[in-house]
RNA sequence: GGGGGCGUAGCUCAGCAGGUUAGAGCGCUGCCCUGUCACGGCAGAGGUCGCGGGUUCGAGUCCCGUCGCUCCCGCCA
């Protein structure tokens, strides 16, 4: 017999089911018996009536424990008693897949790492299962969107022979005779596919962070979304892409999941105006000085409380959730970054602020060997072990840029959720490589 | 790496200025209950108070160390 999803059962009132999912609650009375059995669409309650002396039935119902994993056949009645649905069960065979222990290790408000023990549990709840659909929906907008302006797919190695950035940050692993290390971002060969003459290119992909990072937004394994643009004029070309982009993707995530989103996690979904506001970090810094924002920290950068005051501001004024910081100093960009040829102090560089946290760092990329040359040796980079990269601007390389862009900070902040772990299938931390 | 908070039954927590057998709710086990729907009622089991030292006549309660968790900062996405 064909299982029937229990979201169908509406649909089967009087016939003879096979459902399949995991025991919710047992109501065991004197004369009758109830179970709530829940699948991957829905709960719904299955009943059986108690015979004296109880039926081989009634004794296997009373053995149930919570989250065992059953299969129940019974036959379909509309009851106006049920509140689930106003329909239930009448069970007919009860069959155990597999008993769960009567004690389960975790409870709704168990705190978060003990959830992250037993994550498998803790993802049974239905409230979770939205997070991953919303995921889905989100990355299949992405590629939506890339797949209609002709972007092309990669997929970059993730061992690496030398660092891709800083260097500071990189897990170190063993490779044969030699070490290797793991990639930290596709940042180098994403560049590559533009030298490559690939045109434009994004990547959905992990990236290995070594940071021993305490906060409720980072992990040290985490799905980058990166995306790369040849032919560009500025870094503006590279904000526009970006916003329609993520517009398009709000927009989708909004008109399948918008309504149960703000049932589920009381988080409104908002589709972004275009264009985003821009504003540079100097303006930024004065802004916040204007409102009273005492900006602490380097100066020539945004620490995260200012980052959440300035959103706060911007969202004040212009009513926008979204805000492009541009135009940070090089003391705190990367060599690669191109620099303003009237003020050589600045890059061509943005971050993107949603909600008050950092979910993009972007910037027109510097593609003059030359200057590249002069950057690297400018900001003190070694640059013997990237020659290979370096190399890439030798045989004419376009003028070009992009961004990276963490999947989960927005998943947080679009589910309203206050940390990463809740919207990460399996989190890596410092501490945490179990499970 | 720096700073704050926390670590007491399976889970969530309470615990007085240090003082006799360490508590609650939920869960679990057993019994009872004509349809429940977070079912209800009664009873019961369950704890080296993270670990190691110290102070004290006496420590879950104070001190030191250590491990773990958590949040903020740094770093970043």
């Amino acid at each position: 017999m064909k299982r029937t999803l229990i979201s169908e059962l509406s649909e089967k009132i009087g016939e003879r089911v096979r459902i399949r999912g995991w025991v919710h609650t047992v109501r065991d009375q004197k004369r009758v018996q109830f179970l709530v059995i829940r699948d991957e669409s829905g709960l719904a309650q299955v009943v059986a009536a108690k015979e004296e002396p109880p039926s081989e039935l009634n004794e296997a119902v009373s053995a149930l424990t919570a989250e065992s994993a059953v299969t129940v056949v019974g036959t379909v009645i509309a009851d106006d008693r049920v509140n689930l649905g106003g329909l239930e069960v009448r069970l007919e065979e009860l069959q155990v897949d597999s008993l769960a222990d009567a004690e389960l290790p975790i409870a709704l408000d168990s705190a978060l790492d003990k959830r992250m023990d037993w994550r498998y549990l803790d993802l049974r709840r239905p409230d979770r299962r939205l997070i991953f659909e919303v995921q889905t929906t989100a990355e299949h907008a992405m590629r939506e969107f890339w797949h209609r302006e002709k972007f092309i797919e990669l997929h970059t190695p993730k061992f690496m022979g030398s660092a891709s950035e800083s260097g500071a940050e990189l897990f170190k692993v063993e490779y044969f005779d030699r070490e290797a290390y793991l990639a930290q971002s596709p940042q180098f060969y994403k560049q590559m596919a533009i030298a490559a003459g690939l045109g434009k290119v994004f990547e959905v992909g992990p990236v290995f962070r070594a940071n021993p990072s305490f906060t409720s937004r980072h992990d040290t394994e985490f799905t980058s979304v990166d995306v790369e643009i040849a032919w560009i004029d500025s870094h503006d070309d590279v904000m526009a892409f970006e916003e329609q982009w993520l517009a398009h993707v709000l927009a989708r995530v909004k008109e399948t999941h918008g309504a149960d989103i703000e049932e589920t996690f009381g988080s409104e979904v908002v589709v972004p105006a275009l264009p985003f506001p821009r504003v540079t970090l100097e303006r930024a810094k004065q802004l916040l000085r204007e409102r009273g924002h005492e900006a602490p920290g380097p100066l020539d950068d945004l620490d995260p409380p200012s980052e959440r005051a300035l959103s706060a501001i911007v969202s004040e004024q212009q009513g926008h959730e979204f805000t492009f910081v541009t135009d940070y100093p090089t003391t705190v960009r990367p060599f690669y970054h191109m620099r303003h040829a009237d003020r050589p102090e600045l890059t061509k560089s943005f971050d993107l602020l949603w909600r008050g946290i950092e979910l993009t760092t972007g910037a027109q990329r510097e593609h003059r060997y030359e200057q590249l040359l002069a950057q690297a040796e400018d900001k003190g980079v070694d640059v013997g072990p990237i020659q290979y990269y370096l190399d890439f601007f030798r045989f004419g390389a376009p003028p070009h840029g992009g961004f990276g862009f963490g999947l989960t900070r927005l998943l947080m902040q679009l589910l309203g959720q206050d940390n990463v772990r809740e919207v990460t299938f399996l989190y890596r931390g410092p501490h945490r490589l179990e499970p």
